[in-house]
DNA sequence: CGAGTTTGACCCGCGC
DNA sequence: GCGCGGGTCAAACTCG
């Protein structure tokens, strides 16, 4: 498996950060995250929707609240079903994407539903790491939570993968929204 | 009763 | 080849 993980940048509220020069070829990162950040707030323009679900026109994705630091990296690997199971394969590498969020909440409400399929205790680390997977039928997202070890204060989340659905609690929550443009747009 | 969570068992890759 | 660690499965359990 891995061996040490990479070292994670410190952490800042509210200051989006970035770590690791492999990236998967088949992300997509908002360019501003690559770009330091001067100001202490969050960019509004981060393309929330081509980093979660990689889908245009999904819906609007809002960042984890309360206070997010943005990281993005690939372990070079991806996971195939063989007979039920999954393993390792070194091709189609998916999109993977960390947030570090200093937050109490272990779930951070990113608009999509999940259901948990396993926890497990982490080697050097006190906190165990979380385990789940998009309910939505057709759709294979995964993500994985864990406390950081070093700082019980920040949780890192992981997301595999890319939604092929749009985010249904947010659609339900711009649908008036969208109404009301709708109607002031005939004027 | 269905959906979601818990948890021990199992499988696989990797390093030694 | 063996042991370790990470990831997943699935039965049992909980909750609304």
């Amino acid at each position: 498996m891995e061996g040490e993980p990479p070292p994670l940048p410190p952490i800042e509220n509210n200051i989006p950060c970035f770590f690791s020069s492999s990236l998967p070829s088949t992300s997509v990162y908002p360019q501003q995250l690559y770009q330091p950040i001067q100001n202490s707030e969050v960019p509004l323009d981060i393309d929330w929707v081509s980093l979660l679900s990689g889908c245009v026109g999904n819906g609007d994705q809002k960042p984890p609240s309360p206070s997010v630091s943005l990281t993005s990296r690939t372990e070079g690997e991806n996971s195939i079903k063989v007979k039920g199971r999954s393993i390792r394969s070194k091709k189609g590498i998916p999109p993977r994407v960390a947030f570090q969020t200093r937050s109490q909440e272990d779930i951070l409400d990113d608009g999509y539903k999940w259901r948990k399929y396993g926890q497990k205790a982490v080697k050097n680390s006190t906190h165990p790491r979380s385990y789940y997977r998009c309910t939505h039928h057709t759709c294979n997202v995964k993500k994985q939570i864990q406390r950081l070890a070093k700082d019980n204060s920040i949780v890192v989340t992981t997301y595999e993968g890319i939604h092929n659905h749009p985010c249904e609690k947010l659609m339900e929550t711009l649908s008036p929204l969208l109404r009301q443009l709708q109607f002031l747009s005939r004027f």
